[in-house]
DNA sequence: TTTGCTGCAAATCCTTTGCAGAGGT
DNA sequence: ACCTCTGCAAAGGATTTGCAGCAAA
């Protein structure tokens, strides 16, 4: 664990804004001016392979990181891209669901919810 | 609805193997040899804007086209990222399920189902 | 002294875009 | 003529990688 590793843990655990690398990369250059960008994304990427944190590869848009390394949903604004944690008691039984359909060994599910987030439900429908 | 948006039409219709943009000028090119990337993905573009196709930007590797528009789902190979149709009988109430939760205006989720494919399945457990 | 990590820069991959010319109405 | 589309090539964004130096065990 280097000193980089640990402050963008440190950073990432501070937050629930769910940053992409590059928005990572600005917050822990404010405590370690010279730190690269690769490194960056290096160390995100062990970090999600240790499961200190998790990757949100959802879709399109560049990758998020969650602080957060405990398994929950997040909703996404389909019109501002914001990323936000979505608690919902939902767990699917996928090997019951798929077995007989695919010939796959079904190991989990990706799942996203999607829709507009109160900043801009304001903005098309302001008070 | 030019030639060319024509035969990426009728190319994407006629296989389920929910090829790439790239394989997608592949497949193309045998009836156009001629045809550039760039107007494979503008008519790619074009056709899942207008419902003709899906554009499935489920994660991380190139983005997959999908020649069925009717909505349904997909289980993606952890190992090789072949991607199939995994019929699934699930409609989740996202309405229920979130609005207490969030602040957002839920419209709606995707899903993806994760697995290994029989090929991969062999691969690793030969018979 | 070996191993792994860093900063830097260049490279890569996928996708989009500017532009001038071609095609259809 | 007008408008949209094309092919081509170059640009773009996000991410990865090669490399030489550095740091810690």
């Amino acid at each position: 664990m280097t000193h980089q590793r640990q402050v963008i843990l440190e950073e990432l655990r501070q937050v629930h804004t769910h940053p992409s690398a590059d928005e990572v990369y600005d917050m822990v250059r404010k405590r370690i001016p010279r730190i690269s960008l690769g490194t960056v994304y290096r160390n995100l990427e062990i970090l999600s392979e240790t499961g200190a944190i998790q990757k949100l590869e959802s879709c399109g848009s560049p990758k998020r990181f969650d602080g957060n390394p405990d398994d929950h949903y997040h909703i996404r604004c389909i019109a501002c891209d914001r990323l936000v944690d979505a608690p919902a008691d939902i767990h699917l039984d996928v090997e019951r669901e798929l077995s007989e359909t695919t010939r796959f060994k079904v190991v989990g599910y990706k799942l996203e919810f999607l829709g507009f987030c109160p900043q801009c439900l304001e903005i098309s429908n302001p008070a």
